[in-house]
DNA sequence: TGTTAAATGCAAATGATTTGCAACTTCATG
DNA sequence: CATGAAGTTGCAAATCATTTGCATTTAACA
């Protein structure tokens, strides 16, 4: 089963990983984590304060909120080259890095299993002198319903 | 020779390109270009605004100015994720197509010649039905001048 | 050399994201 | 179960990168 289908950890378990980083579990912050674990695809932080119940919370609380949640290691940061972040949910025990194909004209959003190849990753930082290589990656392209006949 | 060594295209080779593609040559342009083809890394506009002479040009202008030159294929966009765009000069009749190795603490940047394999991207194209795909690939690590003894 | 569309400077507008601050909760403790 | 200190929130204002409106200037060609 690929590490982004976390659809099934209930809200409780998410609830108590956050108390377990020392953070207080509020509304906004359960909202938040409700919402995206019902989510296959990375959300932009707007989409998840429209997605919210009217006057759930601020809009700046769910800056504040996805941030605490990013550095508490349960949600992850991607950037798909139109400045605007968008955050996945890290299930526990995940190991959360994969990428993604966004189709040019509709957006839409294919979670990929494929990753850099790791022996070509060593052979970079081998060959430059680096340690601790990571790298972001994303693919575009244009999706089935998009290509003319 | 990699692909991204331009350093060694002429000025006056560069303005032609521009006036090739319908684009007038202003002092601006030629003050940017110049300074671009000097870079072996991609420069943010901030970045080439300041290295100008004092009053060459107006920072608008330089945002007008890189979009004009990325519309004419002269200059490739990258992103490293800072929330800042950085610009690299094509040369003539370059595969423009590079990425990059981003020191984490020091922000040294290298230029790097691998790629991600074109087969495993055609396979994920086939997978998903996509075509035309092309990705976005940046790596991170720390550099061998900022690794702890 | 004159005309004219293109380009520039300057200031104001955008859009994403962050922050100051006072009021309001959460939750460990008593 | 009440209480208070620390953590959170709402709201508005501030930042930052980037874009745009507009009047003025200029490159390039007839």
């Amino acid at each position: 089963m690929p590490a982004h289908r976390h659809g099934h950890e209930p809200l409780a378990s998410l609830t108590r990983r956050l108390r377990g980083k020392n953070r207080r579990v509020t509304g906004p912050r359960q909202a938040i984590l409700d919402l995206l674990r019902q989510q296959a695809h990375p959300q932009a932080i707007k989409q998840i304060h429209s997605a919210l119940p009217p006057g759930e919370c601020d809009l700046a609380t769910v800056y504040r909120s996805i941030r605490i949640l990013e550095q508490a290691g349960m949600v992850q940061r991607f950037d798909f080259g139109d400045g605007v972040a968008r955050f996945e949910l890290i299930g526990d025990g995940d190991d959360a890095h994969h990428h993604h194909l966004v189709c040019t004209q509709c957006d839409v959003v294919v979670e990929i299993d494929d990753c850099f190849p790791a022996q070509l990753e060593q052979k970079i930082a081998r060959h430059n002198g680096f340690i601790n290589l990571t790298h972001k990656l994303e693919f575009f392209g244009l999706c089935p319903s998009c290509q003319p006949a």
